[in-house]
RNA sequence: GCCUCUGUAGCACAGCGGUAGUGCGCUACCUUGGUAAGGUAGAGGUCCCGAGUUCAAUUCUCGGCAGAGGCUCCA
């Protein structure tokens, strides 16, 4: 048989023509090999080569291996839902970040039959059934397969011919890759069941979708599980429970109660941006929660925003309560006239605002129907805008990555469908966003169509301790208000002039902002944004006067301290102020009443003796002041 | 809003067609203890709300409200 040359990596051979990876692997063992490049495109293991080619092996550690195991798992998820359910109808099944789905119709289980499914997938997955790939016509694809949702994806393809993978009796239309044999996805476990609409559009019918993992290993399987319990622990409405932060109630769905520990949190978040603002010369305002609807009208939320209002009547006239703060700063705007030389002009707002979201989006601080932004709008001149993005890309570095270490990316949303005013303008906005993220230098995705009705924006999700990420702050570029609402100022010519407004927050939400941080610290939060940020606990009676001096003194320092003195003992006392994640426990006893001192712990466990109270104020205040991110003697 | 699930003491959960338990927490007393749980006793519940079935509903059925996880949406 004639013989081709291939490469493989670094070494060059000489292989039989129609031998495929599998065969290749046999006398160049390559470890966790599931798939392989052939001339840098992603095939089975089981393609043949009739032609020199370059070959790299892919394995079941790189991105594309486990995204190629987990699609299989789709696919053997769907084969047993198919024999368990055969009138269930398989829609599409991809990879995703965290594992796999498969969307069905005409399905209709319950969370309690996932570990039936499970198991005949164990069983598929153990009989080593082959993945093989086969491709037919166009024509040929449609009598194949019956169901309407296939045949829909199979009418808006635009290829001659279509790929089909079949494993056992089940036959998926599917452009592959797939490992050689069911039997190298190791591990799986369904994770939930959820409702899809199909193709993702809320007119079309409600699919049925089960989500799993797949793995190559049991190993990575229970990391993923611990990553989950993990996650679980940290989740910010137990932490609220667990640190008596805030609660909700029946009384005002998706509208947090914050308790008085809760709300220090809050405000001391609130007060952090507002230094930064007198740093940075901005003015705050204070304005209306509810505003006439004529305004809403013109400012264009009537119709663009309406669905999202809560609306209501005052002496017969009709009000909305506002979904955003911009009208308010634009009234506060077109109050006086305005030069050229007070631009930038900044009007911080920071009103609660309502949203009447969904309610199937609330979720604890994450997702709120009534909160406060730390949004301002910044009157500027066309000249100025890309000056002025730049310095507020650069405040948004400043909090995310100096102030709480956060790591970030940014998107660049543009021109949704429903939007207002002319492309040209939309376009412009658009180009000068761009072009600040890259002066300076940051790298940005686009988002296609998902900027705010008025202008396309930045924005910017950040990652936390277990690597999830969370929408915050946000960047808007707006011709379109300014225009709306007549704005304008007097140039150094002598005649009007429009201005931009540029709408941004940073930490976005306070609310959601707090969620984050409580789950990225697991609680733990920095000394500065701590409720109690020191705690003091006597070890018996005869120690409760000298401890009582100290708190006394503490307080008058500006600390926000309390004591423990219950009759219990100090290893109970240490675990309710580890649980209650008090950031530094002073424990007095025998030694400190003696020398006057202080003991200090720290949640890390760490003790430290004999500081002198002076010492140790002066050691608090200071890391208060830098809002350290974490605590040591 | 839609899909699946859930709702029992402050919290975490058992339980059951005959109006309820456990642990933690709380209160009191004893204990005065040195870095993640000392002991004993006690208080605490409209079993989310409403209707239906039943001799009897916290339990079964239906409707509502709220929560969780998804989908669509979003700070």
């Amino acid at each position: 048989m004639a013989a081709i040359k291939i490469k493989l990596e670094k070494k060059e051979l000489e292989i039989k023509k129609g031998a495929s990876g599998l065969d290749i692997l046999k006398d160049n063992p390559h470890d966790g090999a599931i798939a392989m490049k052939l001339d840098g495109k992603l095939v089975d293991l089981t393609t043949t080569l009739d032609k020199s080619a370059a070959i790299e092996f892919v394995t079941s550690k790189d991105d594309e291996g486990k995204e190629v195991i987990k699609h299989s798992a789709a696919h053997i998820m769907a084969q047993a839902i198919k024999k368990l359910y055969p009138e269930a109808e398989p829609t599409i099944g991809p990879a995703i970040d965290t594992g796999f789905y498969y969307d069905f119709d005409n399905l209709k289980i319950q969370q309690e039959d996932l570990p039936k499914i499970e198991k005949e997938m164990k069983k598929i997955i153990h009989d080593k059934l082959p993945f093989t790939r086969k491709v037919v016509p166009l024509k040929e694809a449609l009598e194949m397969f019956k169901n309407k949702y296939k045949k829909e994806i199979i009418k808006e393809l635009t290829d001659k011919d279509v790929s089909t993978y079949k494993q056992g009796d089940f036959v998926d239309l599917c452009r592959g890759p797939h490992v050689p044999h069911t039997g190298y996805v190791k591990a799986i476990k369904l994770t939930k069941l959820a409702g899809a609409y199909w193709r993702g559009d809320s007119n079309n019918v409600m699919l049925t979708r089960v989500y799993g993992v797949a793995f190559a290993s049991k190993d990575e399987l229970n990391e993923y599980v611990k990553l989950l319990e993990e996650a679980e622990k940290r989740d910010h409405k137990k932490i609220g429970k667990q640190m008596d932060l805030f609660s909700f109630h029946e009384e005002a769905a998706g509208v947090p109660f914050f308790h008085p520990k809760g709300s220090i949190i809050y405000n001391e978040l609130l007060n952090f941006i507002r230094d930064e603002y007198f740093k940075r010369d901005y003015g705050e305002v204070v304005t209306p929660t509810i505003l006439k609807n004529t305004m809403w009208k013109q400012s264009g939320h009537w119709d663009h925003y309406r669905e999202d209002m809560y609306f209501t009547k005052i002496d017969k006239q009709d009000y909305g309560l506002k979904p955003m703060n911009c009208p308010a700063a634009i009234l506060i705007y077109k109050n006086s006239t305005k030069s050229y030389r007070q631009l930038p002009l900044r009007y911080a707002d920071c009103g609660f605002i309502h949203r009447n979201e969904l309610s199937g989006v609330l979720n604890g601080l994450f997702r709120v129907r009534r909160f406060i932004q730390d949004d301002c709008h910044h009157f500027v001149t066309p000249d100025q805008m890309g000056e002025e993005i730049k310095e507020l890309i650069d405040f948004v570095k400043y909090v995310y990555k100096d102030v709480f270490d956060f790591e970030f990316h940014v998107e660049l949303s543009t021109k949704p469908d429903k939007a207002m005013g002319d492309d040209k303008l939309w376009e412009q906005a658009e180009g000068a966003l761009g072009l600040a993220m890259k002066e300076v230098k940051l790298p940005f995705t686009i988002n296609p169509g998902d900027g705010a009705f008025y202008g396309p924006k930045l924005d910017f999700h950040i990652k936390d301790a277990l690597g999830r990420s969370w929408q915050c702050g946000t960047i808007q570029v707006d011709f379109q208000m300014p225009e709306r609402f007549d704005l304008n100022y007097e140039g150094p010519d002598g005649t009007k002039h429009r201005p931009v407004i540029i709408h941004r927050t940073i930490i976005g939400s306070v609310e959601r902002f707090m969620g984050v941080l409580l789950e990225h610290t697991a609680g733990r939060l920095p000394l500065w944004l701590s409720p109690v940020q020191v705690r003091i606990m006597p070890i018996a009676d005869r120690h409760l006067d000298y401890a009582k001096g100290v708190l006394e003194e503490l307080k008058k320092q500006g600390v926000r301290v309390d004591m423990d003195d219950r009759t219990e003992t100090i290893g109970k006392k240490v675990r309710d102020a580890q649980l209650h994640k008090v950031p530094i426990m002073l424990t007095l006893g025998d030694k400190e009443l003696e020398a006057k001192t202080l003991a200090a712990r720290t949640l890390d466990g760490k003790l430290k003796f004999g500081i002198k109270t002076a010492d140790f104020v002066n050691a608090v205040k200071q890391n208060i002041e830098e809002k350290k991110v974490s605590v040591s003697f």
